[in-house]
DNA sequence: AGGAATGATGTCATGATCTGTCATAGCGGT
DNA sequence: ACCGCTATGACAGATCATGACATCATTCCT
């Protein structure tokens, strides 16, 4: 028998979700949190560096995946073909989650010091595969731009995918495939009027 | 006679990049900054809403010049053209600034939320250009994703600028120019080795 | 000239976020 | 039985941020 139930991280993770969905990410106190819980808020504090990495932590989980996508194939391998994979393998990720992502999508967007917190990690991630083009032989300068411009299609789909409701929608992976070929399309014809 | 000293806004925030220069953003209080400009902590927070918008709140002047570039131009206009026009403005109104936009870039990236903080507002900026490309009668999936790539272009091309310290170095005008005909390159043409 | 309105600032109180430090109690190994 | 390890609680305190109200030089109105 514990001293304490198992899992306060867990719980802590999902009383926070829970609340933030029901008063709002602004009118939820970590002690709030803590106390749906059952822990006390210095015990969130050890759990999560701030408020807002409670919405943050799993995407850590997510980073060996898309180092892994980039350094695994062998063989010459084109760029575009690599942004691919590593996005598709972040997909793939997310995918069966997309319920719980929409939800948390909504709450990030609520707030802005959220979305900041969303780009920085995601600048993140993109600065490691930029790394990881760059150590199979990239031009560095090609390589910034490739994960620039993969994450930006990254983030656009992905906001589009969690906004479509409806079953027979098209699935992150999917709308990865299509987007890359989509900017040399709008790069060359796009024309007002 | 003002019953106290002028501007009390622009003496916080030169107090604010001097503190932060010398100490590290962290290591600064509010306190220690409006001492330093001669006022006190509430009159901080009523000239910036926070401790970090004391480094972002010039950004808001820049947006009018953004959305101008997009709109002014008369007759149909290539998208690319557009983009390079907008941050073109952008990048006039920057260069005098060179020196103190590096020691403010230094400091932000020298802390995560000061960078997601940086990114957040360059995503506003792009949505702006997004909706006013929509509002010349782009399709809004070309806009938002010409958009998304001009402004990683830019925020590329802006740290290889502020970077670069030697005197006849490009422009940053200069780098954008040449920066946008790269995107195509790059997707036809790289591949590892 | 004189009084009222204005507006930038100070003062005080309060709440939220985050950190440092020490004590406690169950668990596992010896 | 004892010892350390670890997760947690308890408490103090710094910093950040906001609301309410007071102050007083300037300005405007009559």
């Amino acid at each position: 028998m514990p001293r304490w139930p198992a899992d306060s991280r867990a719980r802590l993770a999902s009383a926070a979700l829970e609340l933030f969905t029901e008063r709002g990410y602004s009118a939820v106190t970590v002690d709030d949190i803590a106390e749906r819980a059952g822990v006390t808020a210095r015990t969130f504090f050890r759990q999560f560096r701030d408020k807002e990495e409670v919405l943050f932590s799993d995407d850590d989980l997510l980073l060996p995946t898309l180092l892994l996508a980039i350094a695994e194939p062998t063989g010459p391998v084109d760029a575009g073909t690599l942004m691919e994979r590593a996005l598709g393998a972040l997909a793939e990720r997310m995918e069966p989650a997309r319920d719980s992502l929409r939800r948390r999508q909504e709450i990030i967007d609520s707030d802005v010091a959220l979305t900041g917190r969303e780009l920085a990690k995601q600048a993140r991630w993109q600065q490691e595969i930029s790394v990881g083009l760059v150590e199979r032989g990239f031009d560095p300068g090609d390589a910034g731009l490739l994960a620039a411009i993969g994450f930006a299609l990254f983030r656009r789909e992905l906001h589009a995918w969690l906004a479509d409701p409806s079953a027979d929608a098209p699935s992150l992976s999917e709308r990865l495939r299509t987007a890359l070929p989509a900017v040399r399309t709008v790069l060359d014809s796009s024309t007002d009027r």
